[in-house]
DNA sequence: CTGAAAGCGCTTACAG
DNA sequence: CTGAAAGCGCTTACAG
């Protein structure tokens, strides 16, 4: 026994009178031990509370048992609710999360990523991330499985999880059209090269051009996921020709930051302009007036994210990519 | 070199015509190396794309550079800032960060504290966490440094930083008492025995005592830190035999519902009582009306944190315990 | 049902 | 200024 500091598998085998092989095997479960053996093995582990070391473990195995989320803004508390659910599913089967933010320069993104292609993340989930190409690359070439949160399922690598945001924004702009009978849309969009913002971007339009309005294309203008973004992106659409009555944001940040401009300028929302949000965060119902919005299940994604990607590293599951697709449901309140 | 995945040091090593020990040692620069081996072996390292082994140096040096936050509920947005600020700090050292929530389940606290041991973290930081006797034990007992946020230096293991959160409640009771002129002023706590909920307590304390006031004990109530612990405290407060007019909640999301039981309660803030909070996270200027708050730096906390902590860990500070202060700023809005 | 031994990829005394 | 070799603590083919 070394003094020094934690039990190793040798302290447990000579104190137990068995071969590392059998303790080994005892705590993997990955062949049989006799009953008796496994109980002394069993008891000694206990009490000297002996933890396996995952440097020796991972360097052995070639795992280590870490998952990476990489997020624009981890103060977006809709990323914080899915790194929550993402920890909390993961930790039950034994991996640690590391979040990582997006940085705002591009010099540092390809800097972040090094970083954990350095760390052999096990498997990657990514919320949302520039498209641009090259970025993920080293992260790819490694072959460690990848959950995106966003995006058709053959728009990139991996599995997709989400909720059925082109549906949600639908119905969102389906209510202002049929049961607030607003008529000249506009919307603000994070950035452009970005998912998931493109689903709802696409809902937008489908919603619209169902409902045989024309997509007002002077009206559509983008800046990126924040409440400063959502003012910045306020004041053009407002100083339009022909303003919106109707104000469509990419989430929940962007239309709070829209109802600090229409507040600014004096505009009732929604008496002269409504204005949407999308995903539900705390402070939407918050806000005067609180946001109609849709839910999108933070949690419940990053949960779900977990498990498919420890199904594929732990080989529960082997097959071609899928899909899972997770409920939105329309928040109606007062700003629309 | 190995055909099916990524260089190792023996990689470089036999395309540079070098030993492994010289590529360590131009790696780590630990030894003087001739500048043209240093150049070749350089240029190979390049080429090669090589990085080092996590778990191979970890096993070799008994270090992972793994940092580990433990807060109550990452979906506070002054942990979520916490934790950005920490991770952006920790990364430039080469060190990553990961993030523990402490389950609200007294029997899962242990557990989460089992992984971070099990992961051989090689140093902690502690949010706000429970006091309680024997959770902590097994981490400090494996030496790795602590950075509290919160507590008196002398109270427990580690370092400490955080802003001056005594003198931040008193400046804002005493405005209170002062500016405004309340005179029965109570107080809802987080959990009584978890730091750094005390610091702000006590100001509370002391800025009634300092201004002749005696301390109302009846109108001291204790729930947690979230914004339905909140709506319950401020509930019994209101229903006092003698209601306080003005009400210092221990953080900003406790002051967000208490705003949600004067609304209920059709008590007009300030106008009938005064509510306060603490952080000044974003949704403190969103509700309404706007929180009168204290700044609580919770960026510049968690990059300080990191510093202190990676200085401990690669030998630039040996010395005994310290304490790091930040500013904090009264922020005056409309509830109080 | 069990064990001896190789080897994962590094860092670092030791030696020259 | 440089290298050969030990050893960190595991898991797992191989053997019985």
């Amino acid at each position: 026994m070394r003094h020094n500091g934690r039990a190793t598998i040798v302290d447990v085998a000579t104190t137990a009178g068995v071969s590392v092989t059998t303790v080994s095997h005892v705590l993997s479960g990955r062949r049989p031990v006799s009953a008796a053996t496994r109980a002394r093995v069993e008891e000694v582990v206990r009490r000297l509370g002996y933890q396996a070391d995952p440097s020796a473990r991972g360097l052995r195995t070639q795992r280590t048992r870490l998952l990476g989320l990489v997020v624009p803004d981890i103060t977006n508390p809709f990323n914080a609710e899915l790194a929550a659910g993402l920890q909390e599913a993961a930790l039950a089967e034994d991996y640690l999360t590391v979040v990582c933010e997006t940085p705002k320069e591009p010099s540092r993104v390809r800097a972040v990523m090094r970083q954990l292609t350095a760390r052999r993340i096990d498997g990657l989930v990514l919320g949302r991330y520039p498209t641009d190409e090259g970025v993920l690359d080293a992260l790819l070439a490694t072959g460690a499985p990848v959950v995106r949160l966003g995006g058709r399922l053959d728009a990139g690598p991996g599995d997709v999880v989400h909720a059925a945001e082109t549906e949600g924004m639908r119905d969102l702009v389906r209510h202002l059209v049929r049961d607030r009978d607003y008529r000249r849309i506009g919307f603000i969009g994070g950035a452009p090269g970005a998912e998931p913002g493109g689903d709802r971007h696409r809902g937008y339009r489908e919603a619209l051009t169902e409902a045989g309005l024309a997509v007002p294309e002077d009206l559509v203008v983008w800046t990126d996921f924040t409440r400063e973004g959502g003012r910045a992106g306020a004041a053009r659409l407002l100083a339009a020709a022909e303003p919106p009555d109707a104000i469509v944001c990419a989430n929940d940040l962007i239309a709070i930051g829209a109802l600090d401009t229409a507040r600014t300028s004096r505009l009732p929302v929604p008496g002269r302009v409504a204005i949407t949000g999308y995903d539900d965060i705390e402070a939407a119902a918050l806000v005067s007036p609180a946001l109609t919005t849709v839910l999108n299940p933070a949690r419940e994604i990053g949960r779900s994210a977990a498990r498919v990607l420890t199904d594929r590293l732990d080989g529960r599951e082997d097959g071609p990519a899928r899909e899972v697709l997770l409920a939105h449901r329309l928040v109606r309140r007062e700003s629309a």
